[in-house]
DNA sequence: CCCGTAATTAACCCATTGGATAATTACAGC
DNA sequence: GCTGTAATTATCCAATGGGTTAATTACGGG
């Protein structure tokens, strides 16, 4: 008896299926979600526009994800899920202490150099006040093993003589993450406020020379070590 | 003959009217408009709560201000203001170089510390691609004295061959203030990733010693200058 | 071939919210 | 005191946009 009265959709068109496949959905919602999301923030971000671009039904993406705030969290999982494979590509323990440090630099800059998106996610996750990633049970549990790698540069470094051993893993991160993101991050406020270009491929060059060595320096020990040749 | 059918407003209460001061109204509104936008963003400030908060009707604000963006912009402008102001209060030309340069690293980390709103205000522009910050003249053309300041200080040093000569103003610049600001604005997924606290005094004491040696080990000059004591 | 279930669609709902219209009130200058 | 004007209020409007209801369609297993 749940009778009568349902809407009939227009009976022209018996609009046509276009897939079914349930996980190539998800990610096909899942990678659109992702854009409109670091291009619009939380709230601007449209679920109809989102569900246009992904040639779907709007709600197709609530069946899936159940609200709003969980696409968002599925999107941060998954941006930081990708991050964290490109970091096992990094394999710093070969390396001499400047090199592993200066590779370490270079490679976290041009991470987010050539994933602004990602940069502007976080942006907009922490101007939620990371209530989101606080949330999700797989990110507050994906204890990011970059940490795991500087450690034993570090180590390595410390017992050459070639690092100070005041040094810290955490202080190092947070400093190149710093140091890295902002370039990315606060480009339109500063060029903005100071008519200095950020973008240009020679800007970006010599802010990744500058990054590294600034890294360095932080790190290396007193004892007037080789400053190397950065021609 | 514009006639007639004018909607009235009930007709008990004659509704008085609290004040009359342009400028203390505008100013107030300011305020709490700069309090809603760094708290919820561009779309997420809400006009009639703004209107509530400082005890007035909402049209009052499109009265002053022509639309929300505008009043953002105005926001933008203040809290740009201010922090011009402190900065005027540095006076970093009679200090030696290295004082100089730690006295500026924790007079920028201080101000962010103490001024996380304007932090968020600052994070939430660059989301929106600098776009009103663009559009506001009096931003524009508000060339910061803060780089002259620095520049007096680099030569100083470089004269005195405390400053290694490389070093350039700007550069030096977005440096400290990526150190700084990230120390607020991205302190909540960093939080959450590494169970790592920023926000108390501790550490954030650390991060100041820090972010002031960093800066210092990268301009000195590399003969193995003084270390100054760093308790 | 049939049928249950899961994927997908069409259409609707309604709370929120910038912004607008127009009345009302205070206040300064004459 | 009168009056023009600026500051302020009450009320309304239309669009936007999350989220929902229910019909429809594909598909795999018996």
């Amino acid at each position: 008896m749940k009778t009568v009265s349902a809407r009939r959709p227009v009976e022209n068109k018996p609009a046509k299926v276009r897939r079914r496949d349930r996980e190539k959905t998800k990610a096909e919602i899942l990678q659109i979600a992702f854009e409109e999301f670091a291009e619009s923030g939380l709230l601007g971000a449209n679920a109809d526009a989102i569900a246009a671009k992904a040639g779907i039904t709007k709600r197709l993406i609530f069946y899936y994800f159940n609200s709003k705030e969980e696409l968002f969290i599925a999107v941060l999982e998954m941006a930081y899920g990708k991050m964290r494979l490109a970091e096992e590509d990094l394999h710093l323990a070969t390396l001499e202490p400047e090199a592993a440090i200066r590779r370490l630099a270079e490679f976290t800059f041009d991470f987010h150099q050539a994933n602004p998106e990602f940069v502007r996610l976080v942006a907009i996750e922490n101007i939620h006040r990371g209530r989101h990633i606080q949330r999700s049970e797989k990110l507050t549990q994906m204890t990011r093993p970059i940490i795991g790698q500087i450690e034993r540069v570090l180590a390595k470094g410390k017992s050459l003589g070639a690092i100070r051993p005041e040094i810290d893993a955490h202080e190092l991160h947070v400093t190149l993450n710093a140091l890295s993101i902002f370039s990315v991050a606060n480009r339109h406020t500063f060029e903005a406020q100071f008519r200095w270009d950020m973008s240009s491929p020679e800007a970006k060059a010599r802010r990744r020379r500058e990054i590294a060595e600034v890294l360095w320096r932080y790190v290396r020990s007193d004892e007037c070590s080789s400053a190397a040749d950065r021609s």
